[in-house]
DNA sequence: CGCTCTGTGTCACACGGGTGTCATATTGCG
DNA sequence: CGCAATATGACACCCGTGTGACACAGAGCG
């Protein structure tokens, strides 16, 4: 497959070194960007699969940047993976509730950041892009971001779209809560399991009055799935 | 809840001895085996959820063990990590290109070890592999937990549910209650005898509308045993 | 700057079902 | 027949989940 693509946004360039090192070592295809203006620059120039994104930065800081992509709908479901200093709990999680999909802090091996950067894109990788799921009438739309059945809309938060997304991506399948973190809040977050349970009654209820809410089925013990079949 | 079961190879005993504590005091389940031959039996006897692997072993080294299950279709996606002494960025760089999910160098903590083990656990799938056993047209699909005869599911609770995936993993064999207890309610964990008893009897009721409860034999003065042939 | 609105995470409480244990019936074997 | 092992039904407890409420943080707006 086509090397993947990734943005090093980072203003000390011996670590931005260091990372291309490494990234290049591993087959992937490296853009830099010291700061945020030029990280505007380099995305629209080519999107990347991934970005590498300093916590700190001159001027606009990574943090910043990151809500900023978040807001837009082009770039909102953008990898991103935090490289920090920091390692204040609060920070922590603070940087993954905007939306980061890890969090690394300095230092790190190559191996380590190889290894997190591998684990996003595999995570991201199904309907990564502007793909449009559709399963039994309930339409998903990544480009829009936007979930119809028929020709009503539904009306979904921010969390409970990527609760669906993930779900229609990988139906009949059991999933722990501890894995829907990982994958739909984001590796490394720090929340309680059961607000998995919470958002799934939103979803559910959002979905009820299609007809839809039967899908997602409670396996006791377990977790959840999304399942065409009833119970 | 089964507890996973982790084999750990290693052939220094006070290592190994140390490893065990932890992990058991973790609530996994341990296997030991002091060199690549062991380890080969232990893994027919009982399939691990993952395995800790020294770099050095006397005879077969570890780096060739788990290339040699790497290779093997029945281990390929076994969870492996390999623990050694070395600190070496090259040998690590190998360790982990040959397949092994993550890498732990002595000294280290046994807390920093419970947490990579948990972490390569949480990536792999929950009861392992996400296998579906088929017998007879008994379908029990490890993904979705869902098991199914022709088109009509089978409603289980989790015990049973554990308990039937058990039988039909080692099927043609008789367990003890003690057995099944230790492999289906995990061990470390005291109930009465009396109680497979009863969810024996739990499970024969769930399967009996399909036909199938006469594949659940009591063998008097043994145990139980799943069998296609009738008694 | 302060307001509201929306989204999010956490808690408390209710409830239903799963679980283990016992008492009793039944079966199998010497 | 007599004893031991197993089957079965009943039952009480407790864990896991559903659900509503609430506090808090940001975003948007005047």
């Amino acid at each position: 497959m086509a090397s993947k693509h990734i943005l090093v946004v980072e203003d000390e360039a011996p670590i931005r070194d260091m990372i291309r090192f490494a990234l290049e070592r591993t087959d992937f295809s490296v853009a830099e960007a010291p700061d945020a203006q030029a990280a505007r620059l380099a995305i629209a120039e080519r999107r990347p699969d991934l970005v590498l994104l300093d916590w700190m930065l001159p001027g606009v800081s990574g943090v910043e940047l990151a809500r900023e992509w978040r807001r837009d709908e082009l770039t909102a479901n953008l990898p991103i993976i935090l490289v920090t200093a920091r390692v204040d709990e609060n920070d922590r999680v603070r940087g993954l509730n905007l939306g980061a999909d890890d969090y690394v802090t300095k230092p790190f091996s190559s191996s380590e950041l190889i290894a997190r950067v591998r684990a996003v894109l595999r995570r991201s990788l199904p309907g990564g892009e502007d793909e449009t799921l559709e399963l039994d009438g309930l339409i998903l739309d990544a480009a829009s971001q936007r979930v119809t059945v028929g020709d009503t809309s539904v009306k979904l938060g921010p969390t409970e779209y990527r609760l669906l997304r993930f779900f229609m991506s990988n139906p009949e399948r059991v999933y722990s809560r501890e894995q829907m973190l990982d994958r739909v809040w984001g590796q490394n977050v720090y929340v309680e399991e059961r607000t998995v349970d919470v958002h799934i009654r939103r979803l559910r209820k959002a979905l009820a009055p299609h007809g839809f809410d039967g899908f997602i089925q409670t396996v006791r013990g377990s977790g959840y799935r999304f399942s065409l079949k009833p119970v």
